[in-house]
DNA sequence: AGTTGACATAACCTAGACTTATGGATGGAG
DNA sequence: CTCCATCCATAAGTCTAGGTTATGTCAACT
């Protein structure tokens, strides 16, 4: 569809649309803010253009052909649609959306993924809600939220969902340091003491792999993110959740100690709030996660 | 609405729609027969206007935000819709609508009629085939044909009907002239002889109205038409049917003798052929016949 | 390192759109 | 019946949005 060459002037158009609307070309003229000589002299053109008169010239009225009622009647239609349009793209460069994460999933997974949505959605604000505490999707504060769990959950609907695997992971350099071969009591563990949400410790994950030896970490951190950090600084071994890991793996600063990997029967949930307000932002923003969860 | 102050350029509009489709500032400039750097100035007013990008410059490539997205699609079906619509409308001016009709009825209703439906749809070619034979509707030679009968008939579909009374009428001279009361045997009585219709005879007529003379028609016509004219021109009583001189009634060269009518069984049909090819012309003629046949 | 192909920017130009001024028509007030 | 008020049409001149020319910038390819 070339559009220009089989179009007449647009301006005419939208005044052949004021005339009809308002019944008069002076009135049409008004309200366009150009004078009634503008106006007749427009739709003159559009009427040499279309090959036939659009108006009757009665005395002091015009009376439309059946022919520009039914061209009124699709630019009505025609640029309501486009200026509805519009003005929701206007509004949603104030919007603001907000994202409530876990501070892990936040750091881990939401922000290196953020510039991506930025990119694609300029005028959308994101705020984003890093806290390891269930999140209160009733009070309004959240147009998105991700939550860690089995769905369904009670307080919102579930629009995408992944499950993940767990795995020990390591820097590159450790790698190459510690003696090849499978986990041994030798190794240094990294744990995560937490008690918000079900971090798998070392000890459960030696006794779902049938190890034969006990895990005496050496490190422990309370936040995920600490335990990451210090993996990658070489400080040891860490169990990594797939999700949270990718961008380190793809970036080689982290690679799998060995091939085992265990899922996990958790799943990381994109919820909407059960009564959230509908926004082109939070459309965007939800179509967005899911595709990036996804994906 | 007013849909001026809230549109910004619609040129703008057109360009964005351009390189949407065309993936290419470069190559919605060729199409649109502008130069490259109008495209980049149209889409950078627009992008100000709309406070956030359009389009997010790559390397060598640009990529649409979601915004414009969704304004793409949206200004592509509207502008689609101005299209079709323009060229519909360009279609009918070359347009011929062919209505078919018997002698009288395109005589005495149809066309003084019809400078109606001209002005209001001045681009649609109106051809009248007037014939009193039975018009075949198979033909595809008439798009529109009006017969007179009892609904429903086999090789069309009735969109519009109405019934039609008969009633005596003379020129409003001859009424003064002749002696007040009912009619009579010293009244002048005009027929019409003719195979092709039921006109009624004026014998039916005063058996009907039990009338208890015999009329001496003085004057015979073969055509309907000339029967008219003949009693306008004060030559006698003939049978008037109301449809058909309805605007000698109005404009007073015809007035009934007296109060007496006749409903006829019969009514005018509007009648589409069964597999014609509806286009917008004859949509709107079609439309218009019915109006005017109801009204 | 140079070439190429894509978009950006600045300064200038022009045709389409608008204005001003005037005329013609006619329903309606006086 | 006359004249006024209120429509739209037309012509000629003006202006500005939109377009051009010319040049710049950038980065993936040779």
């Amino acid at each position: 569809m070339r559009f220009r060459r089989r179009l007449p002037s647009l301006t005419g158009l939208l005044m052949l649309e004021a005339v009809l609307r308002r019944k008069s070309f002076t009135a049409a003229a008004g309200e366009l803010g150009v004078t009634q000589a503008a106006v007749s002299r427009q739709i003159a053109l559009l009427e040499d253009e279309l090959g036939q008169p659009m108006f009757l010239r009665k005395h002091r009225a015009i009376e439309p052909t059946a022919a520009c009622l039914t061209l009124g009647l699709s630019l009505a239609q025609s640029f309501a649609n486009i200026v509805d349009t519009i003005e929701a793209i206007k509004a949603s460069s104030q919007a603001v959306v907000t994202i409530g994460a876990t501070v892990a999933f936040s750091s881990f997974w939401l922000l290196p993924r953020l510039a991506d949505f930025r990119d694609r959605n300029p005028g959308i604000q994101i705020r984003v809600i890093s806290q390891d505490a269930k999140i209160d999707l009733d009070s309004g504060e959240v147009d998105i939220a991700i939550r860690y769990g089995s769905p369904p959950f009670g307080d919102g609907t579930v629009i995408a969902s992944r499950g993940d695997v767990i795995m020990p992971v390591c820097s590159p350099e450790y790698f190459r340091r510690r003696a090849a071969g499978p986990l041994s009591a030798k190794d240094d563990f990294i744990e995560t003491d937490a008690a918000d949400r079900s971090w798998l410790s070392w000890t459960q994950w030696l006794a779902k792999s049938s190890a034969t030896f006990e895990a005496r970490p050496s490190l422990r951190f309370n936040h995920y993110t600490e335990t990451i950090f210090a993996a990658r600084a070489g400080q040891g071994v860490a169990l990594g959740w797939g999700a949270l890991i990718q961008t380190f793996l793809e970036d080689g600063t982290l690679v799998p100690c060995d091939d085992s990997k265990l899922m996990d029967e958790g799943r990381y949930n994109v919820l909407l709030p059960l009564k959230a307000r509908r926004t082109i932002a939070s459309d965007q923003a939800a179509a967005w996660l899911t595709a990036a969860l996804h994906g």
